[in-house]
DNA sequence: ATGCATGAGTC
DNA sequence: ACTCATGCATA
């Protein structure tokens, strides 16, 4: 009943600033009109597909993640920076057929659950990193320390955010914009996961992970910016009137103590748990989650100690 | 920018 | 039941 479809992607394919065609505008509103997508004219596939599940779900979003097979590897390398222009400087416009790549169909199909997102990354070397450097052949990656040292990390986010802004795009944009690379396994992110990657709040290992995709966005926007100009195409299908989400909040009473069962036992028993959900008068599951994210919030990059 | 949440993959 | 990447909703 449910699939996985990546709309945006056949009409807009090639355009690195959606909605922001004429590279002058740089304004949020654009945005908007360019996840759902041109789905509309074209076919119903890509409208995003009414489930029974408890929430709705935008299709444009996440689309394009590959299996739990079909990661990504990381592969480009900043060098002279220019391999990844030349698979992009052919920006024709023409409309491609609306299809589903193949490898990700399969690899959808294949799951009890709709995948609306999956690691971008390959698990790689995490666990040799430390082994013999000589006993490690990467020949074709370009992987190098220099990729994985928090502080060119931090100095790329920030070279990023600046040419970003320069090139008069948000972060949302910037995300949507991402799946017309079409870089293999990469679909789009969420402005919270770009905004995230600029102020360095994710784990060490995401940032590794995203840095090659958003340098050659980067890169391939830049080009485009340089030599470019595009037709404006926009038309925007909000459709839909289903339930949104409700956010839960805690209030900051609520919150203090759980800061402070924290600082004790960062990771209760469920039977703790529940015991703390009963005194704060919260759900379990709301308790729950609390802590699954403070602990998250740990690992984050920004600040964490033994990093820098 | 960030809080609470989901879901796949693990253990 | 947890970790991890990621996102919707909202401040």
């Amino acid at each position: 009943t449910y699939r996985e479809l990546r709309p945006a992607v056949s009409t807009l394919q090639g355009n690195l600033f959606p909605g922001l065609d004429d590279g002058l505008m740089g304004r949020a509103e654009a945005l908007a009109a360019v996840d759902i997508a041109k789905s509309g004219p074209t076919t119903s596939a890509g409208i995003p597909l009414k489930h029974d599940m408890m929430y709705a779900h935008h299709a444009g979003m996440g689309g394009g993640h590959a299996g739990p097979t079909g990661r990504i590897h990381h592969s480009q390398m900043g060098h002279p920076g220019m391999d990844t222009m030349e698979l992009l400087e052919p920006l024709c416009p023409s409309s491609l057929p609306p299809l589903t790549l193949a490898a990700e169909t399969s690899a959808v199909n294949s799951h009890p659950h709709p995948q609306l997102h999956g690691p971008i990354y390959t698990h790689s070397m995490n666990g040799m990193m430390g082994g013999h450097p000589a006993l490690a052949p990467h020949h074709a990656m370009a992987m190098h320390d220099t990729d994985t040292d928090p502080r060119e990390l931090e100095a790329f986010a920030e070279r990023f955010k600046q040419r970003r802004i320069k090139l008069g795009v948000t972060q949302a944009d910037v995300g949507k914009a991402l799946a017309n690379l079409k870089l293999p396994g990469v679909g789009c992110l969420s402005q919270s996961t770009i905004c995230r990657f600029e102020s360095l709040t994710l784990s060490h290992n995401n940032m590794v992970a995203l840095k090659p995709i958003l340098q050659a966005w980067l890169e391939a926007a830049e080009a485009q910016a340089r030599s470019k100009r595009r037709d404006p195409e926009s038309s925007s299908v909000l459709p839909n009137g289903e339930k949104k989400r409700k956010r839960t909040s805690i209030a900051a009473p609520e919150k203090r103590s759980l800061e402070a069962y924290f600082a004790v036992q960062p990771r209760p028993s469920g039977e703790k748990i529940a015991a703390i959900a009963e005194k704060l008068d919260l759900k379990k599951n709301v308790v729950r989650v609390w802590f699954c994210n403070q602990r998250q919030k740990q690992k984050r990059m920004k600040y964490s100690a033994g990093q820098h």
